[in-house]
DNA sequence: AATATTTTTGCAATCGTATGCATTTCAAAA
DNA sequence: TTTTGAAATGCATACGATTGCAAAAATATT
């Protein structure tokens, strides 16, 4: 019982106007009378009429879509900052088109590709990398890409992430502060910027205190890596008092192996801090202490770029980072004065 | 130095042969010799070219976009449906446009306009209901709507879900089985039907065995309702022995109450059930147990229902209920014989 | 070799809207 | 009332593809 679809034209024939009319009625900033207006807008009412958003873009040129592409939906980081995008530019009249960078579709490149097609306005690329050839073909595109909690080489992207550095830093002198004298790191993923930026912070910072890693893993951002680096790193005689693990995902699976597996007290024995301060992060059963990614403000700043991109045809490349504050909770055993 | 748009048009220039034969290379099912098939991909490769997915779908009627209406991320079961869902359709040549039905927004009757503006191949509503008018519309636009995880009246709607009344079942044996006596339940959002259903499975089978609810709160899939409802259950005289919660996403936050807040241990204490299996559920910090939502095979159905209607014109809505095995792990105590 | 059949091909119309241009309408200024 | 400038309108075209139709080319049949 489909009625056919309704156009402008039959919307303009009821109220006894040109199609140019209507359409004029619906496009902002375009001249059209208070009358006409009425007469359209009363019509396109009774009619169920709404302006095709596909038609639309095919003469402006503009889709009103940005292709998101996004890793994994798994750490808990990415589902706050995929809703809150969505929120934020859904505000603007934008819409998300989800694209997944999954391991098992192989290599972003198709991604990109199959993004274009859909001729959206901007790409955000969470945490994701993206080839210099491919950089080079979204901007041949006039297509702006934003990373988003990643950045990269390319000064043809723009990127928005935290402070990763600082942060880093800021975990090391809560470590050194409270006197813990055998610090270890467990890293994520060594091609992330992130990881590197995070690393860096911590160790530069640790120096500084006269210290230097008591032992390092990689967990490669992963769950089951992180267990491993956790079995690892805490099966020796000798155990690390603090370990700062890249992000809270992982941290979450440390913990657990660190409690449960190996009978090893958080903080008595060692204190454990991770970063991102997903929500998980604040519940008591973890009560993690970490650097809080302010994932409104990331949000805000991605959006905010992305658009004056699009909409001023503004073409220089931008970098954010933002300072997001440590967040103290109870994993970090404190030096009591 | 954006190069301009390239079309069918200088493809077809460069390969010496008609824009209609380009587009026919290019389209699936149409006949094209091999002689012009390797021009014109080779002139296409060379140019960059690829086809305009909105152009061609303002003549085919299909978008290939598939809109998808989320409440909450923040119950970890979302990300991650959304992640196989996403996958899944992209297999399929589909792609998921995310429309956030929060709060914020207000109403679900502003964003299903918006959805159907982009002239979406189908609508997916995850966890969030629909009006009976808003139906009619989708249904009068030719646009299928599928329900995931939720059901309703509407007979136009399709839906999706586990098998809620048979979990709710499942953990009320699990709990008579292992000699529970003092059985308390804390409810989802009662407007939801996988909250009545899980509810109703559970109290009729509790019935069977002689037993019946000792307490019941309400905390509407809401965390901090979900503590605030653990308080008032917890904080009297007599308390349950065992407590199911109609999801994980509020079991943690009960579970933390219990014992962090009330210090009353899990499971020599009170048993504690939830619904979903999130992957949180499995770590060792919580260990819940769980009556499984298979994810995986809810999207398959999902997926393939949907398309089912968009390419076969297949109007006839579906109900499909899903069984999902129940998870026991350490949060129950178990009866030793 | 001549005919019948199938496959390819190009032409032209179409999808639903936006917009430059020329014209008309309207209200303000003289 | 006439003049002038601005605002509103309709016509016709364009966006980049798909597709029915009829003609042409390739293949199969006799």
């Amino acid at each position: 019982m489909l009625n056919k679809k309704i156009t402008s034209i039959e919307v303009a024939k009821l109220a006894g106007v040109s199609q140019s009319a209507v359409s004029r009625v619906f496009t902002p900033g375009a001249s059209s009378s208070k009358k006409t207006n009425a007469l359209v807008r009363k019509a396109a009412l009774d009619l169920g009429y709404r302006p095709n958003v596909l038609a639309r873009s095919l003469i402006t040129g503009k889709s009103k879509i940005i292709g998101l592409v996004v890793a994994y939906l798994d750490n808990y980081f990415y589902p706050e900052a995929l809703e809150l995008l969505s929120g934020a530019l859904q505000k603007n009249g934008y819409h998300v088109l989800v694209f997944m960078a999954t391991n098992t579709t192989g290599n972003i490149d198709n991604v990109v590709d199959e993004i274009l097609d859909y001729q959206v306005d901007g790409i955000i690329a969470a945490s994701v990398g993206m080839s210099t050839n491919l950089a080079a073909r979204c901007s041949d595109a006039g297509v702006p890409v934003i990373l988003f909690n990643r950045t990269q080489d390319d000064k043809r992207l723009s990127a928005v992430t935290s402070d990763n550095e600082l942060g880093g830093k800021k975990v090391a002198q809560l470590l050194c502060k409270n006197d813990h004298k055998r610090i270890a790191y467990i890293a994520g993923w060594e091609g992330a910027s992130t990881q590197r930026d995070r690393e860096k912070g911590f160790i530069d910072e640790l120096k500084k205190n006269g210290q230097s890693l008591f032992s390092r893993e990689v967990g490669n951002f992963d769950l089951e890596q992180a267990r491993q680096a956790a079995r690892n790193m805490f099966s020796k005689d000798e155990i690390p008092d603090a370990v700062f693990v890249a992000n809270d995902h992982m941290a979450f699976a440390v913990m657990d192996v660190i409690r449960f597996e190996l009978g090893i007290k958080i903080p008595e024995q060692v204190s454990v801090v991770g970063y991102d301060d997903v929500p998980v992060a604040a519940w008591p059963a973890y009560s993690l202490s970490t650097v809080r990614q302010p994932a409104k403000r990331m949000v805000a700043e991605t959006v905010s770029i992305l658009i004056d991109c699009i909409e001023n045809n503004s073409t220089i490349a931008r970098r954010i980072e933002i300072d997001g504050p440590l967040i103290e909770r109870g994993s970090v055993k404190i030096l009591k004065k």
